[in-house]
DNA sequence: TTGAAAGCGCTAACAC
DNA sequence: GTGTTAGCGCTTTCAA
């Protein structure tokens, strides 16, 4: 009988002593319905699967972000494929096409390329794609991210009120969008306080630890050293502490840092950062998709989740007195 | 024509005429070939997707599992489905579930359950499970651990080594498997050295910061505080370091920790942890998966990846001389 | 309340 | 080299 399906689906309209059976022989075969054969035939279409590619699912940030949405898709029962993009545009383009081939009901992306614009018939074809951390180009979707030129303005003036006049920032690489945004709002905060920029060290194109250090280093290997750094990411701001460590300079040099670091509140100094909310941003995503598949034909939305100073030592740092 | 397929698929005997006509219209309307629709007839029945559960997915512990995971399956053209375990036994069924009723090739498991045996018919159909941080019970399968006896006894030890006599144990719940063979290694070397185990304070069933925090203030407000901690778990070593400091006794209590903390080597003391090698283990599974995948029948493999001391200094405080 | 027939998008098997 | 036919496991539609 072919009410089987009905039975497995609880649908009504079939006799209890049948209902019985069904789940007799269901439980005797350990019956697993196949839902992609379903969704072939079904009219909705849906997978109730959902793709998510984030920096690298190692990173705390991500991790934050991840399990946020795989709460939010727990409760409309969508399973999550995870992928780490590296910031490696081809990785992007596999990563989504590996999704598409799995038709997902929807994709949460953080992407890389110069332009998200290969993503239109997939968009046009109704697919909800939402861009999380940073935002898309060439094309128009949803999208949640933090304010990442205000957070980076934030930590600025925190430092500037701080007495600093010889700040320094270290940031990632600036094909990223969100390191171009911190570094706009670093020098326009900058410039609103009427402090010259010409003369201030921007050092871009830091990506991990160990070339965060090395930049930090060489910015003390002159004569007129900072007195405070803005490090506009995470794994930045740890390779700036290691650096200052190193030179003794931990104590006499204020840093604010872009995006929370593990356990910075037990370092000494503590770190003082302009915190993101990942797990709001992973929800506000997540939502933002089930939304759309809920129907919701509106305009893309742009939402800002904000980020907030957390002072724990390291920003309060004086400037330096010399003689 | 429904020579397509062999297009798509780079399969033989096509004309280049009609492969560059097909690839055309393919680019044309999008096209992106179903993964699912295909498996369903085809011989080898692969969706290319495996299921990964773990402790949750923004844990650094998880985190490093999943990425080598990630890596391997890349390689072989398979997306990973990521869920989080939370150490509920509904959610592991739950989870388990949705990966069969979405075809998975392969599962690679975190479990909590008391007996993982409802997965012997799936184990009889074919599909490879591993098992990952944790043995398996009431079933026989793959598994990828830490010897968690041995790491512990290692820990304690070099506690004893340093001349300690008055040890505490803090860890997990004992529902979990490794909590019991952390604690069973600490309690077992203290034997083998002679020290008597009464009088002892062992506390289980800390799961996070705040209990482990509260746990090991309680420990100091007693006439015989130990001078010695090994604390069997991650975010127990966390809440052992912010109690301890609260004390003002981080620089005269030692402490091992068991699994690695981010950034221990920063804090100060930095924290001597018994570390595991969460991206062995994850690409130890995942290998283990595809072997499985690729015709291996050989009996279950169950494979232990070493952990290693690292000495950070908190392991190598001194007991304190007591008058 | 139940079932039979068709078809989702693809691949297998076998012609042509 | 290319096309045809059938069928994967399910849902849809419609008839009984």
């Amino acid at each position: 009988m072919k009410t089987v399906s009905r039975v497995i689906n609880g649908e009504p309209n079939v006799s209890a002593a049948t209902i019985a059976k069904v789940m007799a022989a269901a439980r005797t075969l350990d019956y697993q319905p196949d839902l992609h054969a379903g969704n072939l035939r079904r009219a909705d279409g849906r997978t109730r699967t959902l793709g998510l590619l984030v920096g690298s699912v190692d990173n705390p940030f991500a991790g934050a972000v991840h399990r946020a949405v795989e709460d939010v898709a727990l409760q409309h029962g969508v399973a999550v494929f995870a992928s780490s993009l590296d910031d490696d545009p081809d990785r992007e383009q596999e990563s989504v096409d590996a999704f598409l081939r799995r038709r997902v009901d929807g994709l949460i992306l953080t992407t890389v390329t110069e332009s998200q614009a290969y993503l239109a018939p997939e968009l046009r074809r109704g697919t909800p794609v939402v861009f999380v951390d940073r935002e898309p180009a060439g094309i128009t979707s949803d999208a949640v991210v933090s304010d990442n030129a205000d957070g980076a303005a934030l930590a600025t003036r925190h430092l500037l009120e701080g007495g600093h006049r010889r700040l320094a920032y270290l940031g990632d690489r600036p094909v990223i969008q969100t390191a171009r945004e911190r570094r706009r709002g670093f020098l326009e905060e900058l410039g609103r306080a009427g402090v010259a920029t010409r003369g201030v060290p921007v050092v871009d194109g830091l990506h991990d630890e160990e070339s965060a250090r090395a930049a930090t280093i060489a910015l003390f290997d002159s004569p007129n050293p900072p007195t405070a750094i803005f490090s506009a990411q995470n794994l930045v701001t740890i390779g700036v502490i290691r650096a200052l460590r190193e030179l003794g300079r931990h104590h006499d040099t204020a840093l604010v840092g872009f995006d929370d670091v593990p356990l910075g509140d037990l370092l000494d100094p503590g770190v003082t950062v302009v915190a993101q909310d990942p797990q709001g941003i992973g929800r506000a995503a997540a939502e933002r998709v089930f939304a759309r598949l809920d129907g919701d034909h509106s305009p893309p939305v742009r939402t800002i989740v904000p980020t907030r100073l957390i002072e724990r030592g390291s920003g309060e740092i004086p400037p330096r007195r010399e003689g």
